[in-house]
RNA sequence: GGAGAGGUGGCAGAGCGGUUGAAUGCACUGGUCUUGAAAACCAGCAAGGGUUUGUAGCCCUUCGAGGGUUCGAAUCCCUCCCUCUCCGCCA
């Protein structure tokens, strides 16, 4: 959420902000919106005032004994005009406050301008494309042929988008899983929890996929709004919501492994055969909270701690900075890191680094004490992954495949696979 | 699933339906004292919002959430959520 009062002082400077993105804001609505809620909540405010030292009147009244029915009775006229200005008063803030929540964040300065992705910018690339003497196979075809992948199966259990994996090819995965979360935590000091993987509304709100995105959710069918996470970055980020966080603490750096569940809805034809987009799949999430002037750094380093998965994979990755046409809904600048796929011939999002200013901080009331101000602000939350195990285990498998189709595992995961080689 | 207890400020913990935004203690901040520290003593110390040039003043809201009763609700009633204890079941 945008900064209320930033909203209205300064509007226009946001539209146009916002219209980088292709966001067309109705300022116009939204300001006389405002307009009206002023005038009806000075009016409100001012009701309650009167009726609040007339009740006072009374009861000092009572407690001499003196009588009360005039006062009592003009107390019931404020209440009659009080009760008509709440209905049209609520009605208004209810509108504000929708539109306020389907306001995207607005971007930096640095965010590149474009449509689409194909203005997105690149920062840096490392690595050499992985070189082949033979032509390399896609995933598929390789988790077929060693018979340790089978989405046929996996289609008849579920339906489409969802995988089986079975003997050395479910291990690597889990082997990725581990590497990643020890990485995280003895070389970049991030704290591992274990959260809820199913989460109410409230918390999607705070972290921005509510109200705007709920066909992207899988919701539970139950008698509460419980639904499963898209990203550990829901649990993980609500931790700080709703209360003042101890300033010396920060910044906060949590790393929690979890499946993620997305509906995917929208995407019809886009990468439905693989692993690559699946309605469930396994990552490892990195969350900082941080003091507005330590979030560009946050960002800058949460970013190469998941690039230090790919490089300790000696996996070849770009990074690029997402186009205003790209980027995220909350998000205020984004790094995608990009994995190379030999199957695709291709760059593929593995992990997507976002700083996120107090969009999140301010919807769930994540704040602490600036010591030097002594008053509460927002912090700052930034997230990536650190990184997407599926697509981990996609690029491992297609770069480190072998002439006669097995698949050689990279040394920094030989001590968690116990073996050398799939096949 | 059954029975009971409870949700109040950063924490602990009071609170007859009427100047209670809320006693008290701890924590915190400032001061006095001290060579310094501790102790003691004094003072301050919730948040959000509106108005405003204003970090001044004034006003509104907030005692788990939402409704209701009332001129007036932290205090009474209803619904929901959550926590705790006991019993049952269970990975």
């Amino acid at each position: 959420m945008l900064d209320p009062k930033k909203l209205r002082q300064s509007i226009d400077e946001i539209a146009n902000n916002l219209a980088r993105r292709g966001f067309k804001f109705d300022t116009k609505a939204y300001v006389n919106l405002n307009d009206d809620r002023k005038k009806l909540q000075i009016e409100n405010e001012d009701l309650k005032s009167k009726r609040n030292s007339i009740s006072r009147d009374i009861g000092m009244a009572k407690s001499k004994g003196d009588d009360t029915g005039d006062l009592m009775k003009s107390s019931e006229e404020i209440n009659t005009a009080l009760s008509e200005n709440e209905s049209q008063l609520n009605e208004i803030l209810s509108k504000m406050r929708e539109i306020e929540l389907g306001l995207p964040n607005t971007l930096m300065k640095t965010v590149p301008d474009g449509k689409d992705e194909t203005s997105n910018e690149l920062i840096r690339s490392w690595g050499e494309k992985t070189v082949f003497d033979f032509e390399p196979k896609d995933h598929i075809e390789l988790g077929n042929n060693l018979g340790l992948l089978d989405l046929d199966k996996a289609s008849e259990i579920s339906g489409s988008r969802f995988s089986v994996l079975n003997g050395k090819l479910a291990t690597l995965q889990r082997a990725l899983i581990q590497f990643m979360l020890d990485l995280h935590t003895n070389k970049h000091a991030y704290e591992e929890f274990y959260v809820p993987y199913i989460v109410n509304g409230q918390s999607l709100v705070g972290t921005s996929q509510l109200p705007k995105f709920e066909s992207d959710l899988f919701k539970i069918d139950s008698d509460k709004s419980y639904y499963l996470i898209p990203t550990a970055e829901v649990p993980l980020t609500n931790l700080f919501g709703n209360k003042i966080t101890d300033a010396s603490t920060l910044p906060r750096k949590l790393v929690a492994h979890t499946p993620c569940f997305r509906s995917e809805a929208g995407s019809y034809g886009q990468d439905t055969k693989g692993l690559i987009r699946q309605h469930q799949f396994e990552k490892v999430e990195l969350v900082q909270i941080a003091t507005p002037n330590g979030s560009l750094e946050a960002l800058e380093s949460l970013t190469s701690h998941a690039e230090n998965v790919l490089k300790e994979l000696k996996l070849p990755y770009q990074v690029v900075a997402l186009s205003s046409g790209d980027i995220g809904f909350g998000s205020t600048f984004t790094y995608d890191i990009e994995v190379w796929l030999p199957g695709q011939k291709k760059y593929r999002e593995i992990s997507s680094c976002s700083l996120f200013g107090d969009f999140q901080a301010r919807r769930m009331k994540a704040r602490y004490k600036d010591p030097e101000t002594g008053k509460n602000e927002f912090v700052h939350t930034i997230n990536g992954s650190g990184v997407a195990a599926g697509r981990a285990l996609v690029a491992v498998v297609e770069n480190y495949q072998q002439k006669d189709g097995s698949i050689k595992i990279p040394d920094a995961l030989k001590d968690y696979m116990k073996v050398d080689v799939i096949n």
